[in-house]
DNA sequence: TTGCTCCTCACGTCACGTGAGGTGGC
DNA sequence: TTGCTCCTCACGTCACGTGAGGTGGC
């Protein structure tokens, strides 16, 4: 015979509430061992509060109760510690993504001091380059910018690439308006050659207005303010894909705040 | 004249995308500057990009809405400030008990190994007592009794009592089954005095279930888990309150494994 | 028998994202 | 005129909490 517990009981000695546990049954991620077909009563077996406590932690880490059920179903101990630290790294990257988030903003509430970085015009020529393009989600899109960015400096030294200017990326508006859009990182070299995963393309000459970010990425939303507000006072009309050139990156130094990155937003005159 | 924008060209310029504008519209956090009263185009004003920079910081530091509109109405710079460091204490709050989540689940996992506490059985004989009680919510219920414990530690000084044994707590099962109900720590006196904050009660007798639990507070759930399973298995009737004595506690150990906590949950013989 | 426990809906929360279906502006 | 931008609903998400209204069990 089991030993069984009412909801009750369960919740005093798991410290689970009681809509807590409710909820759990629901989802099917902690199922009563037993279920009274008359009365509907929920009765669970005293050993199901091992699954109880691995539960209460785990969602004390935020952990996804689709994940957590996965922790419960694992077949062997390696496979839940296995998807267990997966979670606790990425707890940490979380951590650091915050840690980052309040560098941000702290260098926005003292950069009111800060002399207004300029913005100017010019014609960028058209350019053949070796390109590696996606469709991606905004949330993503720092995360492939970095690995990109080291892949095709990578490739310029494995290829013995003549780089003609600095790496340089292009942006749909799409991926600013709608969190979603496709995004470019390219080599400008005289005569590109397709590899695997990169292509050649020649990048469109374009009439732009220019600013110059000085920092971390995380703040590249004061430049392009800055822009807009400079095409806005212009009266000029904003081009749909945006131009980016890494003039000083990761491969120059580490330290993010000596970074450099000239932004060229297409724009055209607005007709009168 | 104000230079406005259109949704589009300022979810470009902020990095916010158009459905959050409108969210943030619809909230009114951030209005546009100007609604045509014909299409409904929203047009924002290029100065606000600015709000909308500190937003997007904001939100990425996790920081409600609600919070934020007091950051933007804030009249001072110095009241900003109080507001913005309040939330960066919150957010170590978070890290701290993040931290203290994982090694609970350390604790748990590598518990497995450990010898079982034994559960025993004794009768609390009735103790006058000097208490503290609150109708608490389960979430505060930890904070509450640290400061509580060592308030109760500073009244013994204070107020030269003698006590007669280890300070205690009652707790209602409800803050275990729904989340909320009343809780109680005192210290048994020989004669109580009531104080501004403290009453004096009679802790009433009874028959009870008893295990010690060694470690934090935050893995008493094992423990009331064990004594929960004996009551079952010996088919006892589980009393309404529960109580705990602090043999070890804050002012015996700052470390948290050191700490001894007696947990007694009334019981009757069920009727056969 | 009383009152306590337990049950099932239906709805709310928070900060948006996802369509559907339709209109304005160049 | 075309197609692109913008609009407003209505609904979905996630992990529960909050009632309402009703029944089972000792």
């Amino acid at each position: 015979v089991i030993t069984t517990v009412t909801v009750g009981q369960f919740a005093t000695m798991t410290h689970l509430s009681i809509k807590t546990l409710r909820y759990y049954h629901q989802v099917g991620l902690l199922e009563p061992r037993r279920i009274d077909p008359h009365s509907g009563y929920r009765h669970y077996s005293v050993d199901q509060a091992t699954d109880a406590q691995l539960i209460r932690r785990l969602r004390d880490l935020r952990m996804p109760i689709a994940d957590i059920r996965s922790v419960l179903l694992a077949q062997s101990t390696e496979q839940r510690q296995t998807l267990i630290r997966a979670h606790l790294d990425h707890l940490e990257q979380e951590l650091e993504a915050t840690r980052l988030a309040v560098l941000s903003l702290r260098t926005l509430l003292d950069s009111s001091a800060d002399l207004p970085t300029p913005v100017t015009r010019g014609t960028q020529p058209a350019q053949p380059a070796l390109a590696i393009s996606t469709h991606i989600h905004a949330d993503d899109v720092l995360d492939w910018w970095t690995d990109t960015l080291q892949h095709l400096h990578a490739l310029t030294v494995s290829e013995h690439l003549t780089a003609t200017g600095p790496i340089g990326g292009i942006y749909d508006e799409a991926l600013f308006r709608h969190e979603a859009g496709s995004a470019t990182l390219f080599i400008p070299v005289e005569n590109p050659i397709g590899t695997t995963d990169a292509e050649p393309i020649v990048v469109p000459e374009a009439d732009t207005a220019i600013i110059i970010h000085r920092g971390s990425h995380r703040d590249i939303d004061l430049a392009y303010s800055r822009l807009g507000t400079y095409i806005a006072h212009h009266s000029l009309t904003a081009g749909p894909t945006i131009r980016e050139q890494y003039l000083r990156d990761a491969s120059h130094t580490s330290d993010e705040r000596q970074w450099q990155t000239q932004i060229c937003w297409p724009v055209t005159a607005a007709t009168p």
